[in-house]
RNA sequence: GAGCGCUUAGCUCAGCUGGCUAGAGCAUUUCGUUUACACCGAAAGGGUCGGGGGUUCGAAUCCCUCAGCGCUCACCA
């Protein structure tokens, strides 16, 4: 019964100790401590004790979790040990991810790949399968990580995400929102991946910078007066004129042109090739052109007599100029071309796409612009390449006026950009019409002409076609953008459109702001107030969702967004009259930083599309009653069609004689949609799916804490919020702690080309675990990057040493001493001398300080005290402060005994220090269990102390 | 472009709602100790708390502004 000499050895101990508490079922909730034994199911539930249950993220089960992962359950497990101390029972409940999409590219590369064998060749069970085979397998060692990094969580109820009580739960949930009108089908716009032949997710697509040509393209629009532009070509052809110059504009940076405006009679008159005028002074040139706008009026274009620039250039560019500050402009050049059509007047629109023109369905302009004010909300007849076309023209708060000439052509089938505008505008800008078909080929929408070729081919030849026709105003070859590649294949996206499977999340929204609702939301981070978000929630809720909602259909949500220009004045606090929400049914966020980004997420969410062409995951539970294809009709617009009765018919989402949504086949003839759900779909149920399999929501929901990594705030604590609220209408926990980045051993993100990762096997061998645990919480912040160096590796396995050794002296000093009492009882008056007393006033001060900083999730505040409370005021202080009581002095010279220790002096040293000890064990088990616990192990034991530190009481 | 955050000792970072001479670890220097611990102890040096301005009796902490960096989202027809 002593601690062993010489230093600590944590792979010696920590094993053993691992097993004793695992053997003893000592992780899970149906641990009696007082009993120290397991009872039953029932008995549990019976147990009086206050309940605390926390949820582990799944880790991705292809793999072994990594060191974020093994982080998060190292925070996980100071609450969850720090709990149980408290007297609750406690429930910590471990999971794995099937991760479909990441999940099922690493299975096809992993192990398919290497085996040369193709997804393609085989059947979709047998791919399933074996697929569960390799994960099943992977989670095994993905499970001895978290026991070893001292995780205590009841592992026999470990449960994987594709477990049949979880998709029965999550494929009810599906069926629960589509029957509510939240979950439909509706042809959207994608990104498609046209090497790859599949939909990419928006956080698949990288940028890349590109030299595009951008083409200012005039739609003609007659305005009736061309004849009266001709007779002021007859009047002024090449005529020199006097006028008087008003003002001189110079146009920045590069381009060197210089203009001057001025008045002749009813004409204004504007002159270019001038420079250096003077005010006041009489400007001559030679009419070249008529400028016409679409309100009708004229302008005569001239230029100097002596000018020798290339005027057809010069004139292209002055107009684009021109446009910025007169709507419509089109420019006659008299000796360039007598073609009527270049008489007329039109809007000129900027783009890199002219082959999509085909598939306008409206033009757009900024709301605040007064130059085309009279044309919005009108129906405008326009010509294109000699062909009439009626394009509804419309104001949205996406254009900008002061880019280009102003103006946007809406082509929702081909544009994330435009099908948002469409969105908003659905009379005036939808049906989308498609243009381009699935292998980038031009459809029959094109004309004759270009139908069948490629669209990057037609671009070229529109140039030619446009200049001939007088559509072209202009090209700017030198245009830099950044078009949108896919990470996987590197093939430019081409947004089009295909049907998709979507969650509206209106309601469960709002009920998820509200959720989150604290201190942080004022009325600038939130488009609607709180009153308005419960009214909303009061009707989704009393109505129910189906009738709340609009129906079902494939049009995209109608929304009205906010003005641009709000009253910047309202921005004063509202922050005081803000109400804080009620504790029981709001989510707190930890950090509260994290807030206002939650918000912001939260406030721009748009419809979710849910399918995802995968084998890997819960297939929808979806049935068509028979073969389903996707067309684009003669109007180019995106169909489903279905095979009914030998001949293909227009699916009708609404139908019943045409889909069904229910878990079972509705009978042999009907075919399951192929698509499965997308990942968060299940994993944004993961609360409430895993304690309902368990049979532990009455016990255990909602649950207490949610651990994750901040960066999947957004996607995940959010969805679960929001599907918690639909299901349970309840939140599904109720503090949220995020955990930062671990970044490597060099202090920057990890990565194997840096050569900075962290083995964690190694270090555990090397340091320790407790050490390892530890450099994650010492002075960390919720939320806050971290490194895992090798010098705080060192810190602290140097610590776990010093209570090592500490403890060692404590021991050899209460060894034997008689009357050590009551340790939990002790109070101050039962020490007389002033070294003890302060060593137990210590003790309650750093107790009082460690257990604030847990219970508000100050981890890092908490280690801190407790690094530096331990060592340099209980060792460095306190300890040597008793020594004196303890040892017999000595003269130092001739070794002569000054003073021998008093036993009863030496006895209340000994009670305050096997005080002082067990209360730091207490407080240090949380963060460092394995070292603590083997210590403890050594310590003689008083009436009410376990024999496992985590259940002793606090 | 928008949102959020960061900038404190040579390095990595704490410092929460403004308050005594601004802290820790590592590193550096000096001294000490071998009766818990050299994976030790005592002490020292080292910081215009990114720059500038403001509020205040008082600011690293609150406000404004500038600069640099990072993350997330959207990318401009």
């Amino acid at each position: 019964m002593a601690l062993p000499k010489g230093a600590y050895n944590p792979k010696e101990n920590e094993q053993t100790i691992l097993d004793r508490w695992l053997e003893a079922c000592a992780y899970k909730p149906e641990y009696d401590p007082k009993e120290s034994r397991v009872v039953s199911f029932e008995e549990m539930k019976n147990d009086s004790r206050e309940a605390w249950s926390l949820i582990c993220p799944p880790p991705n089960a292809y793999g072994r979790p990594h060191i974020g992962n093994i982080s998060g359950y190292a925070y996980m497990d100071v609450m969850a040990r720090f709990q149980r101390m408290n007297g609750k029972k406690v429930l910590v409940l471990p999971g794995k991810d099937h991760a479909g999409l990441e999940g099922e590219g690493v299975f096809v590369r992993e192990v398919l790949e290497k085996q040369k064998r193709d997804k393609f060749d085989m059947k979709r069970e047998e791919f399933y399968s074996e697929m569960m085979d390799f994960f099943e397998n992977n989670m095994d060692i993905a499970m001895k990580d978290e026991k070893e990094i001292g995780l205590s969580a009841d592992f026999d109820r470990d449960t994987f995400t594709l477990d049949p009580d979880i998709v029965e739960t999550v494929l009810d949930t599906f069926v629960e929102m589509y029957n509510a009108g939240m979950i439909y089908k509706g042809v959207r716009l994608i990104n498609w991946d046209p090497k790859a032949r599949t939909a990419v997710a928006d956080n698949q697509i990288l940028y890349k910078e590109s030299k595009t040509p951008f083409f200012y393209f005039k739609y003609i629009y007659k305005t009736g007066d061309e004849k009266r532009a001709i007779e002021l070509k007859n009047e002024f052809e090449g005529k020199e004129l006097e006028w008087n110059y008003e003002r001189n504009m110079t146009k920045d940076g590069k381009e060197d042109l210089t203009f001057s405006y001025g008045h002749l009679d009813n004409l204004e008159i504007m002159g270019y090739g001038y420079s250096n005028v003077q005010s006041g002074d009489k400007i001559r040139g030679r009419v070249v052109g008529i400028q016409m706008r679409l309100d009708s009026k004229y302008r005569l274009v001239v230029i100097h007599p002596d000018y020798s620039g290339d005027i057809k250039n010069d004139i292209a560019q002055t107009f684009l100029f021109e446009a910025k500050y007169y709507a419509g402009a089109h420019i006659l050049l008299f000796e360039e071309n007598s073609n009527d059509s270049d008489y007329t007047n039109g809007f000129v629109i900027g783009t890199v796409r002219p082959e999509t023109v085909f598939s306008d369905t409206a033009i757009a302009c900024d709301p605040k612009d007064e130059r085309y004010k009279e044309f919005v909300g009108k129906e405008v007849e326009v010509e294109f390449l000699g062909e009439k076309k009626k394009l509804n023209f419309i104001a949205d708060f996406a254009v900008d006026k002061d880019f280009g000439t102003g103006l946007l052509k809406v082509t929702p089938a081909h544009a994330k950009e435009d099908w948002e505008i469409a969105s908003r505008h659905p009379e005036e800008c939808l049906p989308a019409i498609q243009c381009i078909n699935y292998d980038l080929t031009m459809n029959h929408i094109s004309g004759e002409k270009y139908s069948g070729k490629k669209a990057k081919l037609v671009r070229t030849e529109m140039r030619e076609d446009m200049l001939k026709k007088g559509n072209l105003v202009y090209v700017n070859d030198e245009y830099e953008n950044k078009i949108q590649v896919a990470e996987r294949t590197e093939a430019p996206i081409e947004p089009l459109l295909s049907s998709q499977w979507y969650l509206r999340y209106d309601g469960i929204k709002e009920a998820t702001i509200l959720m989150a609702f604290n201190e942080h939301n004022d009325d600038t981070n939130l488009e609607q107030s709180r009153e308005e978000l419960e009214e909303i929630l009061e009707k989704f809720n009393s109505v129910g969702a189906n009738n709340y909602l609009p129906l079902r259909n494939d049009l995209p949500l109608q929304k009205s967004l906010p003005e641009q220009n709000e009253d910047i004045e309202t921005r004063t606090d509202s922050k005081a009259t803000n109400p804080q929400p009620e504790t029981h049914n709001s989510v707190h966020i930890h950090p509260e930083t994290m807030v206002p980004k939650f918000n912001h997420w939260m406030n721009n969410l748009r419809d979710w599309a849910i399918s995802r062409s995968l084998w890997w995951g819960y297939r929808l539970p979806v049935w068509y009653s028979g073969e389903v294809k996707e067309v684009i009709d003669e109007n180019g617009q995106v169909k489903e069609l279905i095979m009914q009765n030998g001949t293909f018919v227009e699916l009708e989402y609404a139908n019943p004689e045409h889909i069904k949504v229910q878990k079972e086949s509705p009978g042999e003839s009907w075919i399951q949609d192929e698509n499965v759900l997308d990942t968060w779909f299940s994993s944004g149920q993961w609360v409430y799916a895993t304690l309902r399999k368990h049979n532990l929501m009455d016990e255990f929901f909602p649950s207490d804490v949610m651990v994750s990594g901040f960066d999947i705030m957004e996607n995940w604590i959010s969805r679960m919020m929001m599907f918690t609220y639909f299901k349970e209408k309840s939140i599904p926990f109720k503090d949220v702690y995020l955990t930062g980045l671990v970044k490597g051993t060099d202090g920057q993100k990890m990565s194997k080309s840096k050569g900075n990762l962290i083995n964690i096997d190694e270090v555990r061998e090397k340091y320790g675990t407790d050490a390892v645990r530890m450099v994650y919480y010492y002075q960390n912040t919720a939320g806050a990057d971290y490194a895992m160096t090798y010098e705080k590796l060192d810190t602290f396995k140097k610590f776990v040493n010093k209570i090592w050794n500490a403890s060692k002296f404590v021991e050899m000093n209460v060894d034997g001493s008689e009357g050590v009492g009551t340790n939990n009882n002790l109070s101050l008056q039962d020490f007389q001398l002033p070294e003890t007393k302060a060593l137990f006033n210590h003790i309650q001060e750093i107790k009082e300080q460690i257990t604030k900083n847990i219970e508000s999730f100050e981890l890092g505040h908490a280690t801190y005290n407790l690094y530096h409370g331990f060592w340099h005021e209980f060792a460095d202080v306190h300890i040597e402060a008793v020594k004196k009581y303890t040892y017999t002095q000595r003269d130092k010279e001739t070794g002569e005994i000054i003073s021998e220790p008093k036993a009863e002096e030496k006895i209340e040293v000994g009670r305050v220090l096997l005080y002082a000890l067990k209360n730091y064990l207490k407080m240090l088990h949380p963060f460092m269990p394995f070292v603590t616990q083997r210590i403890w192990d050594e310590l003689e034991k008083e009436e009410g102390e376990h024999e496992f530190l985590m259940y002793c009481k606090w």
